[in-house]
DNA sequence: AAAAAATATTGACTTGGGTTAAGATTTTCA
DNA sequence: TGAAAATCTTAACCCAAGTCAATATTTTTT
């Protein structure tokens, strides 16, 4: 049941059996069926997950009713709407599952137990943040350096496998650009 | 000489004297003029800075030759190539000074010296780290959602002042748009 | 298996921002 | 201060992607 998780963590700092089982305790199973959400917005965020099974996208609804994905999550990736899982404010990110999907939660006055008693996590999760935080820069780079194709393109490099999961509306989304057009960049290369 | 950094650090974590004397005895002070480079792409990248003074940077170069502003760091900003820092690869950012700027260097080993002689300084770089994730994903939202002109002036709120001390043309390679575009925003604004 | 819902494609038309080019204005520095 | 460099603006034209609308295809549900 935390073979994933625990492994995913054994990437980057050692733990011994009392910091498994302090570590373990403190997580929270939910079970998700396809298209329920696990973080509502304007709810608080009293948890991060990580990704059993399953996949994810968190997104934004704009003034206009649009949704706007930011990220897809599948298996050991993490999500949370981070920015209220922090503040303590309410969520602006809305988080649901797009294929029946299992998760870890774990709740923020247990992470900061854990960061106290066993410090080598304030280690794994800056690690994480760094190379989320390189991972966002690229992406960005990307699109101010490229155009839909090669980002697109780009798209299936990062993400192996996910096109098959995921439809081809949601990646337009992420992607920023219209269903339509994906439709075309696709006509495209196929036709190349 | 290390006041606004001590400040800028204490605001998050709180050290002794002791911690505060190994953290400055690691630091590196650099004096840039205008223009001049503080990585250049292609390098190996063994500090990450610390602005006490001035406006730099960080860009990459496409095949074109074309640059893309990822990020502006003002006072009390840290700035580097952190993908190239963390992995020991040779750096893909370039970055420049835009006014005549202090920064303090911290070098890698120290860094690591540090994390392990005072963990504090995880906790003070994961939650740094945490908040510039969120910003980027915020700027990732801001260009999936907003027009151009929405954007511009989510830039000027993000950074108060800063427009004052930046050539418009590096305003609007770091929004993604061509200076031409910025112009006829900035005309449209004043005439409304 | 049939109906309903969700997803994907295509075509016609429109438009925001890119491109090119020229000139105006401001800043830098010898 | 004056020349050179850097920066900003405007105009004309063009194109990639958006919009709108219709239809096709696939998946889900009953």
């Amino acid at each position: 049941m935390y073979q994933e998780i625990l492994s995913h963590i054994q990437e980057y700092i050692q733990l011994d059996a009392t910091e498994v089982e302090l570590f373990t305790s403190m997580l929270v199973r939910k079970k998700l069926r396809k298209r329920q959400f696990l973080i509502e917005e304007g709810s608080s965020v009293n948890y991060q997950y990580f990704v059993v099974s399953g996949c994810l996208k968190a997104f934004e609804v704009d003034e206009n009713g649009d949704e706007h994905i930011i990220q897809f999550a599948k298996e050991n990736w993490w999500i949370s709407d981070f920015k209220a899982f922090f503040d303590e404010s309410n969520s602006k990110l809305t988080i649901d599952s797009i294929e029946e999907s299992i998760v870890l939660g774990i709740e923020k006055n247990d992470l900061e137990e854990l960061y106290r008693k066993v410090p080598k996590f304030e280690r794994f999760f800056r690690i994480k943040l760094t190379r989320a935080y390189v991972a966002l820069q690229n992406r960005i780079l990307s699109s101010l350096e490229k155009t839909n194709e090669e980002q697109y393109l780009d798209f299936q490099k990062a993400y192996p496998n996910l096109e098959q999961r995921i439809p081809n509306y949601m990646i337009a989304n992420y992607l920023g650009i219209q269903p339509e057009s994906l439709s075309r960049i696709r006509k495209r290369l196929v036709n190349n």
